[in-house]
DNA sequence: GGGTGTGATACATAGAATCTATCGATTTGA
DNA sequence: TCAAATCGATAGATTCTATGTATCACACCC
């Protein structure tokens, strides 16, 4: 076994600045006994002589010469480890990668992004937009550090969170006969045909099951792969879809050709909220995030 | 205090290689408790969490990751300490820094050199020529290991060992008086011009030495700086000098003008020996290499 | 809901590092 | 030349600390 001590290297650093076991002991803050009886170790767990001892002359053999070489560098990096970690401290800085859904992104990040920055300015946040099931495989690998995501969700080893309630609404092509209406109710949407997201987002999933009830037609040959491309189809007039509120602001409420209308109370909602491994050791990052994202996302 | 264990890193880069404490400890030939509890007092001593802990899910935080890294670059330099003291660990091999006078050096080495080649082949003798004064110097700083020279000398915390006794020999002009003898007394040099090297050399000294008892003439305004120069000084005819037996052979013994006559006995001599710090790590080789010098000088 | 896998905890122990006191060798200075 | 000073090594006691065994606590899985 390499049963070398860093403290070690650093006596015989010590000496060999020094030339001195005295004041070598003295700069590492032990005696000089005990530095002397480290030495000795060290030199016999390495089989060879380092330093020659003579009254008034220590010095240093060629094999303790190259070791000290060597032996500088190996603490220069152990302080550098050191000093690493010292950075590494502040729980709110650092380097924090959050994923959202492709459906959440676009829309909150906008919101909340000036935000974040404002109150957390050492967080240096990394973005990425990942379906629920990516997105739950990265941050169990340890590849993401929070997920957006809708609730609830199946991520053993995980807490969540829940951040926001977003309601429905629905789009309409600006002629549809529901356009008049100021509210609608799910079952205003019977016989609709509805448009929908490509499979692996949980908003298809979501907008079917509660469209389910009432019976609406599926475009079985459409399958949008964003929120936008579902804008331009609903604008076209080939049906109607459901779509997050946050969503329903910016490009869609300014869209032409496009009428977002809100369910009456109670409105069907998604619950929105941030997902993390129990095990983090960004906990306190991630929950000042969420504080943040809470106070601004609607 | 920078409280660093080599071991500590050890066991992190095991759980980083294995994500998993048992079998980590297992490579580390230790209980999973003594790991356990060993990284977390390194996460305490470094104030930052390396290690996300979640059943059947060890990752590594980012801090984690970035010592890691760090780490293996130090475990790699250690290993590399160790793996440098083995190979000092032979006596006999390594660097062994042989100074000898100018008055030794070309005439000793070619005698001996092929011997030690042979007796100590993983000897890697680096030679040097200092005279006396600087030769000491420099032996007590360390920077040589062995001084080759003429005793008695005044060497604090050093050893001395005899190699060899080095009769002088007469240099004269072939066309000399005294060059029809075949012997001389020291007698016999009164009142001849003796050449002489310039201050420095210890063989200056011991010539005047000799020749002060006899009364020979000084060549005030002449100073050689080697043997060879003083050789043609007495191939012109300028005077006479003393030489070291083993100068005498070679270039001096076939020298056009040049003729070299012993002294008889006795002949004056100087005792050629070995200095070495009493406190150095190399005694063994050094022992050697006077057994070889004893053996192949005369 | 018990079994299994896995890291953390409790506690005892052996070994290591450290301290104080002192020795022994060598150099220095009157 | 002898006494004082310097300096590293040694002895013995003590305090830390790394380690092992046994056990717990928790989560996951069938």
């Amino acid at each position: 076994m390499n049963d070398l001590k860093l403290k070690d290297l650093r006596y015989l650093v010590a000496v060999a600045d020094e030339r001195h076991f005295g004041r070598a002991a003295a700069l590492c803050f032990v005696s000089q006994p005990t530095l002397s009886a480290q030495l000795k170790k060290l030199e016999q767990t390495l089989g060879v002589q380092l330093i020659e001892r003579a009254p008034n002359n220590v010095t240093l053999t060629s094999a303790g010469q190259e070791i000290v070489a060597r032996a500088r560098r190996i603490l220069e990096a152990s302080d550098e480890v050191v000093t690493l970690a010292r950075s590494h401290r502040d729980p709110l800085a650092g380097r924090l990668r959050v994923a959202l859904l492709p459906t959440i992104g676009p829309y909150l990040l906008p919101r909340v992004a000036p935000a974040l920055r404002k109150a957390l300015p050492r967080l240096e946040l990394r973005l990425y937009e990942y379906q629920t099931a990516p997105l739950l495989e990265k941050l169990q690998a340890g590849q993401l550090d929070v997920g957006i995501l809708a609730l609830p969700v199946e991520a053993p080893g995980c807490d969540a969170r829940e951040l926001y309630n977003e309601p429905f609404t629905v789009a309409l092509p600006k002629h549809h006969a529901l356009a008049a209406r100021k509210t609608l109710r799910v079952a205003d949407l019977k016989g609709e045909t509805l448009l929908l997201l490509e499979d692996g987002h949980c908003l298809r999933d979501q907008a079917l099951e509660i469209c389910s009830r009432v019976g609406t037609k599926d475009s079985q040959d459409f399958r949008a792969t964003s929120l936008e491309t579902l804008r331009h189809m609903v604008a076209t007039g080939a049906g109607v879809t459901l779509l997050p509120q946050l969503a329903s602001r910016g490009a869609w409420g300014n869209a032409r050709g496009v009428a977002v209308r809100p369910f009456a109370s109670p409105a069907p909602a998604r619950h929105i909220g941030a997902l993390w491994r129990k095990s983090t050791a960004r906990r306190s990052a991630i929950e000042a995030v969420c504080r943040v994202i809470m106070e601004h996302a609607l």
